[in-house]
Parts: C-alpha cells; structure tokens; sequence
DNA sequence: TAAGCTTGCTGGAACGTTCCAGCAAGGAGC
DNA sequence: GCTCCTTGCTGGAACGTTCCAGCAAGCTTA
C-alpha cells in the first residue's frame, strides 16, 4: 500500500506536476539543501556540484515556485506602481510603466499595477515588497495611505503632503528645465512670454512657479503666470489663451506646462490669426504625443518618461536589496527637443 | 527551554511580526482550520463561531498571506496583461489596463504588467493565473510564448497567428462601426472617401480592410484604401494624406484607423487650403487623446477602452472561477462620436 | 596526536495557509 | 441498544522553498 502509493504519487509528479527542487536534487543525487544552494548562489558548495546541479536543472525545466519562494524568504518578489490617473499625459505615464516594468524585470521583480484605493486595505505589504508612486498630489487620499503601508517607497517627483516620508525619490530639476526653455524663447525672440501651469499642488508645478519668477526677475522679462487645471482640456486651455492673447497686447510666446494642452493653445493662435513659430512660439514642459503629434510639432522639455520609469525602479530596488541607504533623492536628465514652434521671430 | 522558546517566538509575534490565521484562532478560543473554514467560507462552522471569528480578525487586523494562500493553492492571485508597445495609440492602452485593473481588484485579483519576453523563460505559470493579451499582432514573438505558457489566455481582438488557441476573447465588432463611420461620412455629404489603415497583420485592421471593401460595393461608392504603418507618425501620415489629396481631384473624406495619425491627416488639409469638417470631412476608426485633442475635434469611433480592459478582466476572471467554458468569444460594444470634423459639407 | 579551522554537504524546521481524515456529540430510524 | 447520518470542530499533513545547526573529512598548527 505504501509502496503503491508512492509510484502513484512519482508518476504524477513525472508527468503532469511541474519540476519542483526536489527533483532536480534527486536526479542530481544531492540534498534539496545542496541543489537550493547551487542555484541561488548562496551557501558552501563546490563549483563542480554547481554546474552538475544547474545542468541538471535546465534540463529537467526547473523553474522556481514563486509563491514557496515568497512564504520563505517573506519578500514578494514584486513591486507596485501607483500612477495618477489624469486624462491627459497618459501616453506619459504608459511609457513610464514600460520603463519600469522593463528595469524591474532585471531584477526579477514583478510590477504590479495599483489602483486608486488599493492600500487603504492595508494587505498592500504581503503583496509588494515596495511601491512607486509617481506624480504624488496633495489631495489624492491614496497617497498617505501607500506611504504607510510599511514598504519602501519611491516617489516620482517630490511629494508636498506631510506624513510618512518616502524612502527615495527621483526628481527633475524642473526649474533649470523651464530656465532653459525661456532662455530658448528669448533668444527666438521673445519678449513677452506667457506660462500656462496648474496650481502649486504638485511639485511638478509648484517648482515651475517659482523657476518662472525667478527667470523673469535675473532676465528682466515679465512672464505672465496664468492657472490652468492639471489636466487641462483643449478646450479650457484654448479659452485661457485666447483670454491672455486679448489681454496682452504684445505676446509673443505661450509656455504651456501640461502636454495634453497643447492642441488648446494652437487652436487659440489660430483663431487670433497668430503663426505659431513666428508670430506665436509655443512651448510645453512636457514632451509627448500632443506637442509631436501637433502641426506644427511644438517644442517641448523632454523628461525621457521610459528611462524615468527605470531610474525609479532601480532606486527602489537597489532601497529594497540594501544597497542603497533610505532618504535618497536622485536627479532625473531631461532633454529639450526643439521644434517648429519655436522657429523664431521673423 | 521549551517554554522560554515558545514565549520568545509569541512575544515577537504580537511585537514586530504581522498577526496570521493562528493568532486569529488563538485569540477565538478555536483551531487554525476553524478560523480558515469560518473566514474563507468553506467547510462547516456555526453562524456564532463564524461571527465571532470574523470579529476577532478584523479587531486584530488580520490580512491572509497572499504568498502562503498561493503554495497552498497552487495559484498566484494575479493575472498578467499584455500591451504592445506602439508608440501611438498610449493613452488608449492606459485606460484599457486601467479598466483591467479596477475590474481585476473587485475579484481580489491583482495585475502585472507583462514586458515583451516575460514568458520566454518559461517561469510565467508560476507567476501569474491567466494572462490578458490586447491586440495581439501575428509577428510579435512573445504572444506564441505567452499562448503556450500553459496558462488561460484572453485576448482583445482575436489573434490571427496559429498554435495554443486562447480560452477566450473579446471583439469589438469592428466592421459594423466602419460602416457606421462610413454611413455617417455619406449622410454628411461625402462622395469620395479615403481610407488610411495599417497592412492585415492585426484582426483589427484586417476586419476594416474587409469591412470598407464590403461597405463600398454595397452602397457604390467607392472608398480608396491606403496602407499605413500601424504605428503611424504624423509625418508618415502627413505624407500619405497630401499624396491622396493630390492623387484623387474630387477626394472629400478621410478616415485613419490609427488615432495617433490623426494629426497628420489635418495638417495636410490645411497644407492643401481645404477646410476640415466642412472641405473635407476627417474622422477615425478610434478614438483617443488625438482625436479629442486637435482642432477642429475629430469625429471618431469610441471603443471605450477603460470598460474594453473591464471585460477581457471579467472574462479571464470567471475562467479561472471556471463559471465560464473556454472558447468564449465576447462582444464589446463601441460608440460613435460625432464632432466637428465631420460638420458636413456646406 | 590532539585541538581547531575550513570545506562541502545533509536533514530538519520553519514560513502561513488550505485540505483531508477523523472524532465526539446529538438526533433519527430500525 | 445498535447502526447510521449530520453537525461542528480538531489535528496533522501537505505546498516548495530557504535557513540553520550540525557533521564528517581534510588540513593546519602546536
């Protein structure tokens, strides 16, 4: 009865079972212990054992079992990644998660996608062994939440709200990106430019703010700071152009801060008869399907959202391995892409 | 030395150890399986022992542990999701799979992003319960890989290419809103309308290939059809739309698949001084930032994306439940939105 | 030669859950 | 009174991995 029972149970695991370990130890003819070693790269093991072993595992098909693996080791394997959900930049934000799902698979992390509401649960720690939160606002109540959930968090960008600090962050120098900018703008030109940007809730937006008073101050340019919601419709954005347009007599530049804006803004300068690129140059801060896809393409502030994505996922890795000390902040590269739009003042 | 020991491990378990399934029984007065039966649903409790269980969990804080519930399960508690990686058509994506996820959490499921070679090592199975495929192309390499990983597949649009058969997908009837697109375009006034739409390698562009063609000899009108790449660049576009414009004297309509080419197709009417919505009518077989974003706004074909991601999600769902039989093919319903580039002909 | 160190390996005990066999207690049917 | 069934609960054995203590064998040192 035993023995029956134990063929039984062996011929199952031959065929329909998947390669646990233990097969790969026994057809090896060494301890689970000894196999466990040889492959994890950890322990005292010979280097002949070795290679027999991951031999042997390659050629039995072994693959480990993600959830043993988990209970064991109490670390998930995976990392969450929490995005605001505007409608516009969305393009932005997808290319972003390729970047990090691409970083994070060298790793052999996992990436899983969180939903607004996700952590406020609280079973968020035994399912991720970390989180990146990009774009953090103030107002959005998931936030909090993710930073207590007792994981290593990233943020993409500065979080402004109080409470648990995040444990790395990965920023762009915004404020020399927007210098730069109205440094382009000027020498096409400009004398009188306009910088449509949402309410200082985000970081994002709150540094462009400043960097703009700041520029307008050292260059003795006044730049028209005008409101807009963050994630502005063409419609809202074409309205407060074509307002700043009849307001002020000499504009010759817009800088609209949310890439989704752009076709607003176009559309306005069309309407006042303005040429964009010589008439009107036009500028966003961020870099995206709207300022390439648009006629004419519009200069804009590349932030390189794939290799931003990445550049989180590595921090948090590196936070999650301990390589790496909490309290980081790191700087992400930006790049300006010149267009047509800002061709120059003929 | 027994006792001492024992009390370490329980003093640690109520200091720094999150609360299990036996500090729950413990604190109720009854066995491990009682509280597992009372809290998961299964087996026989009492309705008393099962409330007061219940109680007891959620007073203590109780979370399941994802990772020991799927080694005892044998199933990971999350599905993959699939996204080809087309530089256009992004923001699409995004709402899809941030539909899939929503609809993935209400099932207690979460959801990784899957990168392009994922499934190649074979370790995808142990990872993830079923996998979400969206648009499948036939020369993407990794979708046989992801077919045949042993794991129920849904896919959005149905795959064309051979091998592993998908459990299930869901379709959007793609040749009715064509026709609808194209009825509509006619009833506006148009005689000569264009049709810019990727080679067949997709389902979806295979069905608007087919369906135009159907659609012009039913109603003797004509429809000009245009390959373009699948991921078409404005310029690419662009390109396409003068050469038609030129190319067909009395051409009045133009209809692009891609939404991303979107931007293209108006810059050429305006290159060529013919008015949009009213000179030549525009419109796209899927709507997305680029249609909504541009100006005039362009009339387009609204496949819903976010409620697109819920239903291949609810899909993979219930067959993994097993409440549905593989082999299901889905419908799921689009919409037509009508705007200004459309206005007809005056 | 005895003690001590290093190397290479082993066996067992976790990790937290679910599933299964089983067992008292109580009721029904003969 | 005996069997048989149901209800409500229990204890132990998995699931596949990693970690830890330990143990021979060989080498060094005194």
């Amino acid at each position: 009865m035993e023995g029956r029972c134990g063929a039984a149970s062996r011929l199952r695991a031959v065929t329909s079972r998947s390669v646990t370990l233990i097969d790969v130890a026994r057809a090896a003819g060494v301890s689970k212990s000894t196999a466990s070693n040889a492959l994890g790269g950890s322990g005292r093991v010979s280097e002949a054992t070795r290679e027999r072993i991951q031999d042997v595992a390659r050629e039995l098909g072994y693959r480990p079992n993600t959830a043993a693996r988990s209970l064991r080791r109490s670390s998930t394997g995976a990392i969450g990644l929490y995005l605001p959900r505007t409608g516009t930049r969305l393009d932005y934000y997808m290319n972003l998660a390729f970047g990090a799902v691409e970083r994070a698979r060298e790793d052999g992390l996992d990436l899983v996608l969180l939903a607004p509401g996700t952590a406020s649960g609280g079973g968020l720690a035994s399912r991720v062994d970390g989180v990146l939160v990009i774009d953090p606002e103030v107002d959005d109540p998931s936030v909090p939440d993710l930073l207590g959930a007792g994981v290593p968090v990233v943020t993409g960008e500065r979080y402004l709200g109080g409470g648990v600090a995040p444990s790395g962050a990965v920023v762009c120098d915004n404020a020399a990106s927007l210098a730069a900018l109205l440094d382009h703008l000027a020498e096409r030109g400009a004398r009188r430019p306009a910088l449509l940007v949402p309410g200082p809730g985000s970081d994002w937006a709150a540094a462009l703010r400043t960097a703009a008073d700041v520029w307008s101050r050292r260059e003795g340019i006044e730049t028209v700071v005008r409101t807009v919601p963050f994630a502005a419709t063409p419609a809202e954005t074409e309205a407060a152009t074509a307002d700043l347009i009849a307001g002020i007599p000499k504009l010759d530049a817009v800088v609209c801060a949310p890439d989704g804006a752009v076709p607003g803004v176009l559309a306005a300068a069309v309407h006042a008869g303005l040429r964009t690129g010589t008439g009107l140059l036009v500028a966003a801060c961020v870099d995206g399907a709207a300022a390439r896809g648009s006629s004419p393409q519009v200069t804009a502030v590349d932030l390189r959202p794939a290799e931003y994505g990445r550049a989180c996922a590595a921090l948090l890795s590196e936070l999650l391995a301990g390589t790496t000390e909490p309290g980081v902040v790191r700087r992400h590269d930006w790049a300006l892409n010149v267009r047509d739009s800002t061709a120059g003042r003929s």
